[in-house]
DNA sequence: TATTGATTGACCAATTATGGACCAATGACA
DNA sequence: TGTCATTGGTCCATAATTGGTCAATCAATA
């Protein structure tokens, strides 16, 4: 009784590329690690060495795998990080340059699409915000911070916009964040994000792209400077 | 007494058929997976290779199966991938906006960050996507161009853009889209695609954010107009 | 009896698998 | 530095497997 080997199977092309597979997306092999090599791969599933090179070419047109003369053939796959995960392995520039993108179109989204109500949720979550400048509670201001933008999102009426940035949202909230944010968020700078705040607001209510554009882009960049000196 | 042999049924087509069905429909052969030879199946059900040829002509008739001569049978009934909701409710204009905001800053940073190992898996899924222009393959074409998008957020270097690229590449996987796939992936369509493709590939290795930006907002503008003309 | 469906066997054409040989690149080692 | 074993890349002829097709036969039934 052999419970798992792959031994004197006779496999053919699909079953071969079908466990590597599994192997490389289970974690069996990890990223960069070298398989064996083709003639030892074959001699474990019992079939000939050109059903595994069968076998190989799916994987490497599928980017599992790498493959080099000489050298042998390499896991170029990295295991998609979990929901939390993504969280712990987040740098504080990465953050701010997929907000970049992801908040640019979200100001372009809103002024197009921003319905009377959708702007009275945007306005109640700044006025909030507002109410904040001499609290001296980060932690509060932040989270006042993600209920405005996320109260933005919910303007462009794109529901996978505002899933996308509920999630960039989870990765603001995580922990790892909190003593930089004790840092940044002095009541003076508060007082700067908030007029920022507004102005984009402003830019919305009023329909102005340019405007809106503009506004969003110098938040993020003051964030991103922010972030950067923080962590010096 | 044998619990869930089909050994030695002497079964009819209609059986015959009525078992392989429950087996695809639930799962137990997967998609894209090769069913036993029909010889094979016969000696199972204790049945002729014709009655078991019988009961796949009904089969291929439901489109479950695909068969193919000196290759053999494959399973091609996709279970309704139930996955995140939020696939289910994005319509196609929302996903391009989503794209619009997210590539666009996918491809600056991958102008700045890209190293000559992301380039290669660039180029390597470039040419995957090239190869394809004359298959009419649209299911083909569309899972390399999203092996391209997802090698590019690669460049990037930034753990998170890549995690919210793969996950609006599920959305895109979503079986909804594969009708309005085959209506606008036409060869000579393709073709104009891949133009695009290259020309983004070509900005991001001479490091040309301005053509990079460009080239991107006219891909992603194509494919918006063409998913509303094939919605008309 | 005539009809229908299943069986059996044989053969075809397409595809895949095999085993071997040789090449070119790589890396370890003397 | 050169040698040599190992690795993937390529090619070939051959064998095995697979679905496609046809014809003859048998059994059950209308």
């Amino acid at each position: 009784m052999a419970p798992e080997a792959d031994t004197n199977q006779n496999a053919d092309a699909h079953s071969v590329s079908a466990e590597l597979k599994r192997k490389i997306l289970g974690g069996e092999f990890q990223y960069d690690e070298r398989l064996p090599a083709e003639r030892s791969i074959a001699q474990q599933f019992g079939c000939s060495r050109g059903t595994v090179r069968a076998a190989m070419e799916k994987l490497e047109g599928l980017n599992l795998i790498e493959r080099r003369i000489g050298s042998g053939t390499f896991v170029r796959h990295k295991p998609m990080a979990s929901e939390s995960e993504i969280a712990n392995t987040t740098s504080p520039l990465e953050l701010i340059e997929v907000r970049l993108g992801l908040e640019l179109q979200v100001v372009r989204l809103a002024v197009l699409n921003a319905s009377a109500r959708n702007l009275q949720a945007v306005e109640k979550a700044l006025i909030e915000l507002e109410s904040l400048i001499d609290d001296g509670e980060p932690e509060a201001f932040s989270k006042a911070d993600q209920s405005f933008h996320l109260a933005l999102a919910e303007c462009t009426g794109n529901s996978l916009m505002l899933w996308l940035c509920s999630h960039v949202n989870d990765v603001r909230c995580h922990p790892q964040w909190s003593s930089m944010k004790d840092k940044i968020l002095t009541p003076e700078q508060i007082k700067v994000y908030n007029r920022q705040h507004r102005a984009i607001f402003e830019a919305v209510v009023s329909r102005d792209i340019h405007t809106a554009e503009k506004e969003t882009v110098a938040h993020l960049e003051l964030a991103k400077s922010d972030l950067l000196g923080a962590s010096r």
